[in-house]
DNA sequence: AAACGTCTTTACATCGTTGGCACAACGTTG
DNA sequence: CAACGTTGTGCCAACGATGTAAAGACGTTT
């Protein structure tokens, strides 16, 4: 592979000469730099990223932290973030946590200054220690550990919450289920939150079950649970679309009508729950806007350099209603 | 953040001895080596890994090229990809090419020897000239350019498409139709040459639908347009399974039942396909197999620096028999 | 023609790391 | 006690690029 001594050597100049005609230097005399770029394409000459950001003090990688990147909507939100990046001239390194908290804190450590110019994290499980100087900037996506002096970015997860239950409660529902509690995840803390505050403002009473992961084995799980109680919900909100279509799939095989006999409601907006029998209601997160916002941060931070105190970017949200809550 | 030149003036000793305590070399003083590690702990040294790898000449990362990470299947096997890489201390950087031939091609050519130690690329329409000369070792996914001189990690999908096709006609259906068929995409090729082997086998009729990209949305279209021709189909094989629920759907607004007025059948097994309704017949490729078969490759000829023939490996498949085609 | 200012090019040091090698320290051996 | 092999350490160069600054080329002004 061709250095920059080489096209130099046959270029017959320094160097220097061939690296300020890479870098599209002003002053080089219009002979040398035609000599120079002839020499250049002769040669197929590729920079070595690796030494100009050493020199440099920039790597040209941001990380993406994800517990795992089969879960569509982290694909989506992957791929948005990748996108997103390019336009900075950025490539992606994810890594995938599986949720797992010593995995977090691991990656998060490792990262170290030299791999990545920034990292943007969306954490399942770490508390603030785990963060605490992670020497890049680190903008953390979802969830929030509160006392952090790190940016944000990520919905009103409990205002989004409130919305999907609300619109639940119009429906003329009374028994109301929710599925995703979880220790230690924070959104669904938050979701768990505004799924409470709407069902006290509507004087009924809670119904919640756990789910491990988020997939739709633990949807049809938490379903099953909760069909098999005495009083049956006529409603069900999901923390994330797996976990809903989990539950429909439960439902319709207990011979169950959705939304007739029992309404179901999801979180994320993925792209199959347009396209599922039934359809389904969901909180839409504008993603597009969610990676836009996270790798500007991290570029304001890590490039330009500029210092202000941490954000918090809240990203606009809409209440997808489809054929799951729709009779 | 701490150099190796921090420690060793902290130490004591010298940068090259700090080296090799960080490296593991055999012969250091214990006193010595207690010292370094106590200096390495009080800094919190990390490598430089940019400087570490201009100097090994190796760079730490993989590329893999995938067209969208949206896509489930993508985003499945980025996921075993990591995890595969992650075992030889490789770090993944993701491209998405959108499925665009310049962009793969452009992507593939500034992979350059310098960014990465190799590359996994999932090709949907390159040509045999665009990964002429790579500079570093790439594995193809998928699909092969046959006359190409490189790696490649597949399922047979000639005979999956052919199995998929053999289990509708086995179900005695008679009016088989296709959705995937496309101008560049070599697996879509390859799938339909399994069909249409299958067809001529039983003396059927083709039918057959194009689709542009492969999301629920061009299933639909398809399945619309097939259901609008005089003689319906009644089972219809889809090239992937995003396409066959947009199918399902379709089919589904149609009032008609699936599978008892037509069948339908997917490719890739995503975790959708079994928990849809009706859940999804479809070709489920090994897909952590396919995933460390990739990764193998690449590591014994960029880090092994083994020299052999182009590999071609084939990757166990199995047909899932779901609902979609169980009357 | 000397002095000056503007372009243009080059030599050199440097980023943080590791390989090669020389040398120092040490205990063994003849 | 001289010669030797084994350990342990440090110096220097090198990976490929770029910033600095100084030197060279050239035309213009006095």
């Amino acid at each position: 592979m061709a250095t920059l001594k080489d096209v130099a050597v046959l270029a017959g100049v320094s160097v220097k000469t061939v690296s300020n005609v890479v870098n599209g230097y002003e002053f080089v005399k219009p002979e040398n730099r035609r000599r120079v770029e002839d020499a250049l394409n002769a040669t197929g000459y590729r920079p070595n990223l690796g030494a100009r950001n050493l020199r440099r003090g920039r790597t040209g990688f941001i990380a993406l932290v994800v517990p795992e990147l089969s879960i569509p909507y982290f694909g989506e939100l992957a791929g948005g973030i990748i996108a997103a990046a390019a336009e900075h001239d950025w490539s992606v390194l994810i890594e995938q946590t599986q949720g797992d908290r010593a995995r977090e804190r691991k990656v998060i450590t490792d990262l170290g200054p030299h791999m990545v110019d920034g990292a943007i994290v969306s954490p399942q499980a770490v508390v603030p220690d785990d963060i605490a100087t992670p020497g890049v900037p680190v903008v953390l996506l979802g969830e929030h550990p509160l006392p952090l002096p790190l940016d944000h970015v990520g919905i009103d997860n409990v205002t989004a919450a409130r919305t999907a239950v609300h619109h639940l409660i119009d429906l003329g529902r009374t028994r109301i289920a929710v599925i995703g509690q979880h220790p230690t995840r924070g959104t669904a803390t938050q979701r768990l939150a505004g799924y409470r505050q709407a069902i006290a403002e509507a004087g009924l009473t809670e119904i919640v079950a756990p789910a491990l992961r988020y997939h739709h084995s633990d949807g049809a799980l938490a379903m099953t649970e909760l069909l098999d109680r005495p009083e049956r919900p006529d409603a069900v909100f999901c923390f994330n679309d797996m976990l809903a279509l989990g539950a429909v799939r439960v439902a319709h095989d207990r011979g169950l009508r959705v939304p007739d006999d029992i309404a179901i409601a999801g979180f994320d907006n993925t792209e199959h729950s347009a396209y599922s029998v039934p359809s389904l209601t969901t909180i839409a997160p504008d993603k597009a806007a969610l990676a836009r916002a996270a790798v500007d941060l991290v570029h304001r931070r890590a490039i330009d350099k500029e210092d202000f105190p941490p954000q918090d970017v809240s990203i606009p949200f809409a209440l997808e209603v489809r054929e799951s809550t729709t009779p």
